[in-house]
DNA sequence: CTGAATGCAAAGCCTTTGCATACGG
DNA sequence: CCGTATGCAAAGGCTTTGCATTCAG
């Protein structure tokens, strides 16, 4: 893997998120420092990192991918109103045992190689923009 | 909710399956019954029922979405080789509480609607046919 | 009758990709 | 130098939407 500026640069933007963002927020950021940095070099730089166990790429929310600095396996959490996505952390700090909580039976044949819990709802700052 | 034809062969169409098709699969079947049906009216279709829980719609596997019969909440498989999605069975035929598995300092302030768990890797057809 | 639903086609969004050029090791 | 990575723009795939028409209640 080649060491480009652009890799770096969009590395470095991603881990100072605490949520986790798509592509366009990355490109719109990275922009302020690189400016002829193309949308397609954010999207293939993030499919390299993904790929190389770097970061990690989450399917949530449906609308677009979100992208998580940490690549570890930890639950997130989606909020429906401002459609962010935040850590969650494991109870004990470890991931439970799958067959703790699914039904053996229905994982007989299964190869399983990963998992992801995403719990959604209303985030704290929009509750309290009800008010 | 009106009773249309078109809506009433896709809710059925779908209750035929075990596994949880996109919007393309249930165009394609209902077109055998009704071939003048549209994929807009599909895709409208499976909103309004998902929107009144009669279905529910799953974001999984990232490239398009799958419909699941069953409303309840419950963990799906996605094999990532033939890309399909299938039910998998809570322990004890409940759903954990959250708070089980996940650390509740990480849960404050949060409001929880849903969850979701998706396992995924190689489902038994797949592994079969390494062999 | 009257508004909800349909069919059709166009548009929208996010994401990927082809190609010539630039550049890291 | 060589092959990977970039920029640009076009294309792709899924999903939504505008509009005139049809149809369920």
């Amino acid at each position: 893997m080649r060491t480009t500026i652009q890799r770096k640069v969009i590395l470095e933007q991603l881990q100072t998120h605490v949520d986790h963002p798509g592509a366009d927020t990355i490109y719109s950021e990275v922009r302020q420092v690189l400016p002829r940095i193309s949308l397609g070099t954010v999207y293939r730089n993030l499919d390299v990192l993904a790929n190389k166990g770097i970061i990690q790429r989450l399917e949530v929310g449906g609308d677009h991918a979100h992208f998580d600095p940490n690549p570890e396996i930890h639950p997130h959490f989606f909020c429906t109103r401002c459609r962010r996505v935040s850590d969650l952390k494991w109870k004990n700090g470890q991931s439970p045992a799958w067959t703790d909580i699914i039904e053996a039976e229905s994982l007989e044949g299964l190869v399983i190689d990963g998992g992801s819990l995403v719990l959604e709802g209303v985030c704290s700052d929009c509750s309290a923009k009800d008010k």
